[in-house]
DNA sequence: AAGCTTTGACCTATA
DNA sequence: TTATAGGTCAAAGCT
């Protein structure tokens, strides 16, 4: 492709990590598991790190995340999306399902508020045109920041990632706490491979649906050779088992930056707006194919 | 026995 | 300087 693709941009080298089962994966190129370290203005730290720029055409008014979906920016050349950091994204739905994408009911149920307040927060975009407006101009910089580097921060949907937090990498829960800024408790992970500083921050409802997802630092290995079946260690908790994700919203967003130059797309809101949630059945459909492998 | 989760304490940044 | 919030550490227990 000619354009770089968000799952491109998310997905790649270092970061993706797709697993063999997966039906869906996106193959990166650009953005690697490297998040920029900081942004052309040289804004240091996560906060500071570019959001994954969509590549949506601004054309759109209608702009609903099928449209989304179908642009190559998401769906790339395997029609999957991965997560920015790690995983996959459970999006096999997306290509198959995208005229029932007009509402998620599990995010709407379960904090359409937090992801989409993050997000506008984050990028302070109020509706789809300015957001689609964005979404050029952070490609742009996007491409024009491409510095990767091992810190990032980057807010998943929790749609994309799903299940997957099994983003096929291995992640160590290593502290939950409670924010103010969110009545649900945040984990947080670290991925289990040696060296690797990648981190993940779960925000995770009372009801046991994962809110808001933000990924730290990519990861400094290549990927988990998901080809074999994951070990343990490699497999996120829900893939073990121990947990299923029942992402409630999904918010990818790359941060604060939309105070700077940077530029923020906000997921969340395309998908309150025009996803339907398939994904919670998706979820367990996908679970179940790899329970089965397991 | 190894790895993971839990959880309170501690550390750091910010207002 | 202090208070608060967010993030991390690390011991204990569990799988």
């Amino acid at each position: 492709m000619s354009s770089t693709s968000f799952t491109d941009l998310l997905g790649s080298s270092g970061v993706d990590c797709y697993e063999d089962d997966e039906d869906l994966r996106v193959s990166g190129s650009s953005f690697g598991g490297y998040y920029p370290e900081r942004t052309g203005s040289g804004l240091p730290k996560f906060k500071t790190a570019q959001p994954p720029p969509l590549p949506i055409s601004q054309s759109s008014h209608n702009f609903t995340f099928s449209d989304y979906l179908d642009s190559p920016l998401l769906l790339s050349s395997s029609h999957s999306l991965i997560s920015p950091t790690t995983g996959t994204f459970p999006l096999q739905g997306f290509n198959g399902t995208t005229n029932n994408h007009l509402d998620f009911p599990w995010q709407l149920q379960s904090q359409p508020s937090n992801a989409s307040s993050a997000l506008q927060e984050t990028y302070g975009v109020q509706d789809h045109e300015k957001k689609q407006e964005m979404i050029p101009n952070e490609i742009a910089t996007q491409n024009n920041n491409q510095s990767f580097g091992t810190e990032r921060q980057i807010k998943i949907p929790a749609y994309m990632v799903s299940r997957n937090s099994n983003d096929g990498y291995g992640w160590r829960k290593y502290g939950q706490k409670q924010v103010k800024k969110s009545e649900n408790p945040r984990s947080y992970f670290k991925c289990t491979y040696p060296d690797c500083v990648s981190k993940k921050i779960v925000e995770t409802a009372s009801d046991g649906q994962i809110t808001e997802i933000i990924y730290k630092g990519g990861h400094n290995h290549p990927k988990p050779e998901f080809t074999k079946r994951p070990s343990q260690s490699s497999l996120p908790s829900s893939v073990n088992g121990r947990r299923l994700f029942n992402p409630a919203s999904v918010v990818s967003e790359p941060h604060d930056q939309s105070e700077n130059s940077s530029i923020s797309f906000d997921y969340s809101d395309l998908e309150q707006k025009s996803f339907k949630s398939e994904y919670g059945e998706i979820d367990e459909e996908e679970e179940q194919p790899e329970m089965k492998r397991m």
